[in-house]
DNA sequence: GAGTGGTCTAGACCACTAA
DNA sequence: TAGTGGTCTAGACCACTCC
């Protein structure tokens, strides 16, 4: 598959072992890899290499946070497909227009008190009653994304009263909160995107373990110059690039191309 | 500062122990320390919590790639400030409107044949001559990203002849393309965000070790319905928070309000 | 049970910074 | 020169998957 590791270049500021093993995969797995082929195990690859496991790891690690390869306990290191483009923005996320999209799929809602920095946020008195829905975002049968979509109750004054939680009426809140939503007539958003790690409840959501480099993006939605929701999605960071804007204005780039050029 | 870690909860499917240090670690540095202070050092924090110290540091990676956190060999581990909000779009950009905006830098220009990626990311032939803007974007007087802007010659028919790399001249260069392309009236972007690790060259620009998290953001321009421009930008991903959209709707909106709550 | 990746340890040496 | 984070090692045990 690829021969030993030399030393690094020695002289001046040398180059880190797991930097350099990083360079000689990424070679190894564009030129005799394809999607969803394993590679030989960690140790294996350690002892070709030369190194211990922990600096190969190393290496690995970089490669799977830029998305190259996927690793499955007790099954092996994989090379990843290629990131799926997931359009973001108000037309593209089926919402408000709920009905029309199947591509998102309500965990559950719950209509509580806002903590304080969350009505910071909302523009809202603290303490006011804010529904939250919780939903995934699925692309091509996969989880992609986890939001919570925070609404407060002034913003939906004709939400019908809460149903005390009957078994099973949550999926039902939902479906009602983001109708009431869609009442409204969003006509504004203002959005960002960072890096974060998924904590233990976004990690369940999207099953991944937790710490799962993620995509933040925090949208604020307006009607009538008024903030009437904030939505914060977390998407997987591995599997996802997110896109914006006029989709689809000639074709889709492959990154690589440019960065290495 | 902080009590020692007890055993993690041990019956099923037992946390791990860097995972529970990462939400000690939070909870001290969100009650305990502001921007710009120093944590004790790796090797006293291993042994308060009774950890090794490679265990300690998985922990501290966490929330380096959080942004909570900023390491400096030979000074210590700092309190992050805030991300900075950086605004995307083309009116945000200053390009086309090149002239008006102090917050590019241009690093040097480069004219040569597409290698076969790139060209198909264009759309032009293999080997037809692009020019490659190379740039910094700097926020607050900091580097918060780096950007190659390619151009195919095509493109900007009345781009001057190349001035043989007279030496100093390639900021000249770089400026010229940027008015050509100014001049051409880009009517269209279509834009995507995906994470990344920077190489080398990128790293070297931002100023930053290979292997630092970036978001990179790929833009596509277009004029006249067709694709004149191709920028990838690569963006600090611990210090900044892409903003998109209609600019400053309400207010800026902490992330973590909404996460947590 | 055999094989995989995930976690953790205890130690070492290096590169960088500041006094 | 002393102190910091960055790298690397050799080993151990665990949780998970598949046969």
């Amino acid at each position: 598959m690829a021969v030993p590791v030399p030393a690094a270049s020695g002289s001046t500021v040398p180059e880190p072992k797991y930097w350099h093993l990083r360079t000689v995969l990424v070679r190894t797995i564009d030129g005799e890899f394809s999607t969803g082929q394993v590679l030989p195990n960690e140790r294996e690859l350690a002892a070709r290499f030369g190194v211990a496991r922990a600096t190969l790891r190393q290496a690995l690690d970089q490669l799977e946070l830029e998305g190259r390869l996927v690793r499955r306990r007790g099954i092996g290191t994989l090379i990843a497909a290629p990131r799926v483009g997931v359009p973001v923005g108000r037309s593209d996320e089926g919402w408000p227009s709920t009905s029309r999209s199947q591509s998102w799929r309500s965990v559950d809602c719950v209509s509580a008190p806002a903590p304080a920095q969350l009505a910071r946020s909302l523009g809202i008195p603290a303490g006011e009653t804010v529904h939250t829905v919780r939903r995934l975002r699925l692309v091509q049968g996969q989880i992609m994304a986890a939001e919570s979509l925070h609404v407060p109750d002034s913003a939906v004054p004709r939400l019908p009263a809460v149903p005390q939680l009957i078994g099973g009426a949550e999926n039902d809140r939902a479906r009602s909160v983001l109708r009431q939503l869609e009442r409204l007539g969003v006509d504004g958003e203002s959005r960002s995107v960072e890096l974060g790690v998924a904590e233990a409840g976004e990690a369940a959501l999207l099953e991944r373990p937790p710490g799962t480099p993620v995509l933040v993006v925090t949208t604020q939605y307006a009607a009538a110059g008024r903030l009437v929701a904030l939505a914060v999605s977390t998407y997987r960071a591995d599997t996802c690039k997110l896109t914006f804007g006029e989709t689809g204005l000639v074709e889709v780039t492959p990154v690589e191309a440019a960065r290495t050029a």
